[in-house]
DNA sequence: AAACTCGCCAACCGCTATGAT
DNA sequence: GATCATAGCGGTTGGCGAGTT
């Protein structure tokens, strides 16, 4: 038998508050303070349940609540920590004064979860596959309606793989040491990555997708992850004649032995560079997007239209086959023993570092 | 202008953890 | 140790408002 209800529902007010009930909760907490949320709705007068009640003061009405957007400061230490900590909101709240697990969570399922989306193909002879989007004429002419809402309603099954596997397993010494080296390889790719940008090109070279790119999409190269790239291991170094005709960048042929050399690295770095493999088949294109978003759901038709490319589920697929989660899988190997091993000082501070390593500082 | 679609976000729900008795 | 109350967390829902046809 269940338990029962934090209190009697019969009666009790649902739905949004008015701002007379915030006025009234308010001064009841700067009165008698917080706590006894229980009898809080009974004392203060208010016919709303007593979680109602806590939940309102948490998510809205304390005073420490930083209002506005999330900076694009934040959204990184988001896309961090949630790599370490996975769905733990309260977690990464804690590590953004102001901000609310709600908030968070909210910001990532309506805003982030989306963007993280790579490629996954069909069959797996994959050669690299390079997309041009500076090649493509037009813009990015929706025609009609809103993106599909399945894309959001869509449960996310990373949920349950982050509780069985919630971690990077790349100890931090050993993830800032690998990605010491990288970014110093990167260094010199720099004006070229920059260039890439001023190119509007995305390069998927076995499909070679920037972190960055995708998580920061207007913040160029400079940002903090731009120099971590999704690399490709285990496949062949597939040639350009196999690369797919759809876009070899102007100075691709330099790119490509700077990826294949990242890749290289990644392995001798213990897998800080994640791996996927894809070929692409001639004649791909797709429109370049002033928003990445919208970008991406130009390629999921594109992809099914032309490759066969399942966008939605390549992560939880490639989690699922290496039994760990996004980030575990881009980052490197999975280790989940190494990282739960750790107690939740040592937790914290890998949380720390993770937040403090940022690319200038490597 | 109306109808339709759907993204965003506040709020709710169910569950677990913890502490008191 | 069992039971209960409470706090807290993460997943889900539903209404609002805005974009699109």
């Amino acid at each position: 038998m269940g338990r029962a209800p934090c209190c009697e529902k019969v009666g009790l007010k649902r739905g949004r508050w008015t701002a007379e009930e915030d006025e009234i909760l308010m001064t009841y907490i700067q009165a008698n303070g917080e706590g006894s949320w229980r009898s809080l709705p009974k004392n203060a007068g208010l016919l709303r349940c007593g979680k109602s009640c806590r939940l309102r003061w948490i998510n809205y009405l304390r005073a420490d609540l930083k209002r506005g957007n999330i900076s694009p400061e934040e959204e990184e230490i988001i896309i961090k920590l949630h790599g370490s900590y996975g769905n733990r909101w309260s977690l990464i709240a804690g590590h953004l004064p102001g901000r609310t697990d709600n908030e968070i969570k909210n910001y990532w399922n309506s805003h982030l979860s989306r963007r993280i989306h790579t490629f996954r193909r069909h069959n797996n002879d994959g050669a690299p596959v390079v997309v041009d989007i500076g090649k493509i004429t037009g813009g990015c002419k929706r025609t009609g309606g809103r993106t599909g809402r399945s894309a959001m309603k869509k449960k996310n099954p990373n949920v349950q793989m982050r509780r069985e596997n919630p971690y990077p397993s790349t100890t931090p010494l050993l993830k800032r040491e690998a990605l010491k080296d990288v970014s110093k390889q990167n260094d010199k790719k720099e004006n070229m990555v920059k260039n890439s940008y001023q190119a509007n090109e995305v390069v998927m070279g076995t499909c070679q997708v920037s972190v960055n790119d995708v998580l920061n999409p207007h913040e160029g190269a400079e940002s903090g992850l731009s120099d971590v790239r999704v690399g490709m291991e285990g496949g062949p170094e597939g040639s350009t004649e196999e690369r797919g005709i759809g876009g070899l960048a102007p100075n691709d042929d330099q790119r490509e032995n700077e990826v294949m050399g990242s890749n290289e690295e990644s392995k001798e770095n213990g897998g800080v560079l994640g791996v996927m493999d894809g070929r692409c088949e001639s004649g791909m294109g797709i429109d370049w997007c002033s928003s990445l978003d919208a970008c991406f759901e130009e390629m999921e038709d594109l992809q099914v239209e032309l490759l066969g490319w399942e966008w939605e589920g390549m992560e939880e697929k490639k989690c699922e086959e290496e039994g760990g989660d996004l980030w575990s899988w881009l980052w490197g190997s999975d280790n989940e023993e190494e990282f739960q091993a750790m107690g939740s000082r040592e937790q914290e501070k890998y949380a720390d570092w993770l937040l403090s390593a940022e690319t200038n500082d490597l």
